[in-house]
DNA sequence: ACATTAAGTGATT
DNA sequence: AATCACTTAATGT
């Protein structure tokens, strides 16, 4: 867990303060597809992220969902960070995308780290900042750009994070995410495949543009 | 061989 | 860009 933790941390925590973090930390391996966090749940921990990706989505009254960003190394929802000192009940969903290894810390020490710790403080603040800025960037897309723009950022956000320019998923999936149809998805994936910017298979597309 | 699920497509709104 | 209705293709049993 150390080496997990400084392979990353240690050049933006003290010493000190990664002491405690291991002290206080539970380590826990997540698969892909299991849920962080649901809608309306309460937050009872914050997960520290090691390795790995969460997908964040939001969700209407139809159960419809619109992916909003991921989190990756160094993240840690922010969101959740409020929520858990107030005890409010989380607004998103959060579901692992890619295997993950993350250390969960308990909400008391959170709050006296941030008195005790100049680095904990930094993080926390950068931490908003970057959801704030991943929270803009979601809404220009969604009201700036069209349906085949958006379609050609997803395949290449997740290529990003899943570090693998073949995707295993599928057209509906797609659409879920994007809130939209399948049908659209299909016939805006069989566009880009002809501009030879992806290869098309069952249950897999290669991004070969990015 | 058959059923099930994923993907492709024309026509319409 | 969404929806319908249908076809074709891939895959599991």
């Amino acid at each position: 867990m150390r080496e997990k933790l400084c392979d990353y941390y240690n050049i933006i925590f003290e010493k000190e303060l990664i002491e405690e973090i291991i002290k206080f930390g539970a380590f826990k391996s997540l698969k892909k597809g299991d849920l962080l966090i649901d809608i309306n749940q309460e937050i009872t921990d914050i997960p520290l992220l090691l390795n790995g990706a969460i997908k964040i989505v939001r969700e209407n009254a139809q159960g419809e969902e619109l992916l909003l960003y991921f989190l990756e190394r160094g993240d840690t929802c922010a969101i959740s960070f409020n929520n858990c000192i107030r005890r409010k009940k989380s607004l998103v969903r959060g579901v692992v995308e890619k295997d993950c290894e993350v250390i969960y810390l308990p909400i008391s020490k959170l709050d006296d780290w941030l008195s005790k710790y100049k680095t904990w403080r930094e993080f926390v603040i950068d931490s908003y900042n970057i959801r704030l800025n991943e929270m803009i960037e979601a809404i220009d897309t969604l009201a700036f750009m069209n349906m085949d723009e958006r379609l050609y950022k997803y395949l290449t956000d997740k290529v990003q994070i899943m570090r693998d320019t073949t995707l295993n998923t599928t057209h509906f999936q797609i659409a879920q995410e994007l809130n939209t149809s399948r049908v659209v998805v299909s016939r805006l994936l069989k566009k880009l495949e002809n501009q030879g910017r992806i290869k098309l298979s069952r249950n897999k597309i290669e991004v070969l543009d990015f």
